[in-house]
DNA sequence: GCCGCTCATGACAGTGGCTGCCCTCGCGTA
DNA sequence: TACGCGAGGGCAGCCACTGTCATGAGCGGC
């Protein structure tokens, strides 16, 4: 038993979910977080850079989880194969916390601040699938690419995932959505 | 002669911008940008939703722009060729004003804030290119996947053209990547 | 068994972004 | 002439975030 309660930084991310949830991310002071957390302001700050933050801790490990599935992708895969391959590991992380991803979710929609920073996390995610497709030797220009396409596959089937009626799994929505940006960039008619 | 200078508006963007490359975005403070512009600080607030805002005046005209393009592309056109249609117009309107986009571009480069800001205008783009999209009677899931690969490109396009060698024009930048994005997504290998 | 180091946290003052509220005053209009 | 409108000013205040110093349990070294 230490000089204080264990695992602060988690107490944070459960205390301010749970008042974003409660009242409204807006509608909540950090004080009020670090108050339902038995800590002070300042330590808030000292785990999070800031009040956004404490919403997006995983993001780093869902980068390194990305990363790696690009890496382990057998070496005859194309680029677009591999970076599919990440999308699939993402998916199953989502899938398996569904109720905690969707309850997040809500939160992150319903301010704005909170969308910008969801979209900076995702721009970075980009940017690690874009750097483990490069590794393997895929050049620059479709690295990068395919690393934004993943990404918008991903923005959109994990809507359809969130707001749809919720019968075909998160998987399957990659897979369908792959499928559709395929036949559009093909430049197939509407 | 009213009672005061005109074009408040126009004089916060511009000594904004100044201010934001001679010492840095976080090192202005509000008062400061006010202050060359002959104002308040609750003045910058009238017209300007917070201190980031300044440097994206013209983002509603962009969207509009692309929309107007989209709209405005041939009834035989794919929903790609559209998209691509309403990237044109927005590389026409970049390269006009070449001088003062990179400029801009340096500043929020610079910093992460505002490359959030950047993010969420970009997101909000694809959003109106989507609607567009939509109106032309295309497929919600093609609509959303198509507009998401047009701002890719449009992301990709335009770091090159900022950061490239400068010898190719920000259309034909567009031209390569849309080539690129398909080779990549029919699954071309590395 | 004490010494001193580390390191997570507390305490507190200060900066600056942003807001609400009320005031000012030139202008157009009845 | 009177009146309201609208752009801007003044001011108090909240809150996010930071710099700085203090505190005190755990812990290895001797």
């Amino acid at each position: 038993m230490g000089r204080w309660e264990p695992n602060a930084r988690g107490r944070l991310e459960q205390a301010a979910l749970e008042l974003y949830v409660e009242r409204g991310y807006e509608q909540t002071p950090v004080a009020e977080i670090t108050k339902r957390a038995g800590l002070t302001e300042r330590t808030f700050f000292r785990h999070f850079a800031d009040k956004r933050e404490v919403l997006f801790g995983g993001s780093g490990r869902l980068e390194e989880l990305c990363a790696g599935a690009v890496a382990a992708a057998p070496a005859a895969a194309t680029p677009m194969e591999a970076a599919v391959a990440a999308l699939d590991a993402a998916a199953g992380v989502f899938e398996e916390r569904g109720d905690l991803v969707r309850l997040r979710q809500s939160v992150i929609d319903a301010n704005a601040e909170l969308r910008e920073r969801e979209l900076i996390k995702l721009a970075s995610l980009s940017g690690a699938l874009a750097d483990a497709l490069r590794d393997r030797g895929v050049p620059d220009l479709t690295a990068r690419l395919t690393a934004e396409a993943a990404i918008a596959v991903l923005k959109v089937a994990f809507g359809c995932w969130i707001h749809g009626p919720g019968k075909r799994t998160l998987r399957q929505l990659v897979g369908e959505c792959v499928d559709a940006l395929g036949a559009a960039v093909a430049g197939e008619p509407a």
